[in-house]
DNA sequence: AATTTTATTTAGCTTCGCCTAAATTAATCT
DNA sequence: AGATTAATTTAGGCGAAGCTAAATAAAATT
């Protein structure tokens, strides 16, 4: 089976939309997608006929199982771009989004296994959101990327970006892993580099693109 | 301006058609696109309304300025996207036609700079094929990939697929580069392997990985 | 419970890219 | 040159995916 991008695009809505709060409605669709109800309400028909959803007029829609499938091999090609972009492109993961919606829509299964081992198989896109695997499956914990942690609250590191030598190198120079406690205490825009402190050492700096790459849970 | 897939596959199709035998005919683009030719004149009086062709009916068609500079664009993303699937995902070079030809439609000029800026700036996909630069220009000579030498006809080396270091690295260590007169005598199925001489030197064997990355111009 | 408001669906129309069949122009052959 | 064949275009239609306006169902208010 395979599938129009705009088809695509309504599964992949109305995931997103499941993920706070169940039952997902036409005016939600249509919002998220910028399009008009009655355009959602023609789309909703195809795709539950289609069975990648449970729809009921008036009842509002929840995917399927083969629609959560689907939503999940979007969502891991999605991240996997954007993976790719910010890490090997140079992109600011702020620019990603919107070519990785492109991208994510093309259509090679071999492709995307290729390029999930030429990644490394990053389980974090650089947003800090889990990348499904092949399967499906990927990591739950709710997950912040220390960029985007508050000044001087502590957080347990609970996952790297991704796995290559390099990183993985610099972080046991630095004493860094999974399971170390931390906190931001300084942050300069300059170059977006950060200053952290680990247990009772002096605060030593980090880089942007270390930094990018730590999922950290605050406790 | 923005054009939809569609659009971009007849420019390029007339691109490559205009290739051998200036003026191209409706049937000639029918025929390449799988379409049929009342479809073809359709989209090709769209396309003359968008001053990307010169087209009179019952006379055939050629591409204007506009046409061309959007053609070369297009085989540009193409052949940067081959060179990204067999040298980074290790695709087959045989394998990759179909993919790019959904990735050269992704929008985005930031991209594709980029994208050539990670491959080095390559001038020949893995196909031989000269890759045209931001302004749409590109090598000429008509060369041939090492792979596709006829057994025992001397030629000489005209352009190597990429700059990376590790590649100039081998070259040099091999005693090739640009100008040197060789020949393929032999080659071997198994590994796709094959035997070359230079000069007076006893034949020596270089690997698939890098015959492909040599291209020649038969003497 | 009846009414009003809001959400959703239905009906009918538009554009895009394609199709078939019919008409027309150009090319080829006596 | 006139007739036949081949190439191309025109006319009319179809499915996808969108839209507006009207109809209907559900929810909220009085």
């Amino acid at each position: 089976m395979s599938f129009t991008t705009s088809e695509e695009n309504y599964i992949k809505a109305i995931y997103h939309l499941q993920q706070s709060g169940d039952v997902v409605t036409t005016n939600e669709v249509a919002d998220r997608l910028q399009t008009k109800a009655a355009s959602v309400t023609d789309m909703l028909k195809k795709l539950n006929a289609k069975n990648l959803l449970n729809y009921e007029p008036y009842k509002g829609v929840t995917l399927s199982k083969d629609g959560k499938k689907l939503a999940l091999s979007i969502v891991r090609k999605h991240r996997l771009w954007e993976y790719f972009l910010v890490n090997h492109l140079q992109f600011g993961w702020d620019e990603v989004h919107e070519i990785a919606e492109e991208l994510e829509h093309i259509n090679s299964a071999l492709l995307i296994d290729k390029l999930d081992a030429f990644l490394n198989f990053p389980r974090f896109d650089p947003h800090g959101d889990p990348i499904p695997d092949g399967n499906g499956r990927m990591e739950i914990s709710k997950q912040v990327n220390l960029m985007d942690m508050v000044l001087n609250h502590k957080a347990e590191v609970k996952a790297v970006g991704s796995q290559s030598s390099e990183l993985l190198e610099l972080l046991r120079h630095k004493e860094i892993g999974i399971g170390t406690i931390l906190q931001v205490v300084r942050k300069f825009s300059f170059d977006n580099s950060i200053e952290i402190k680990v247990g009772k050492n002096p605060p030593f700096s980090i880089s942007q693109q270390l930094a990018q790459t730590l999922f950290v849970k605050p406790i």
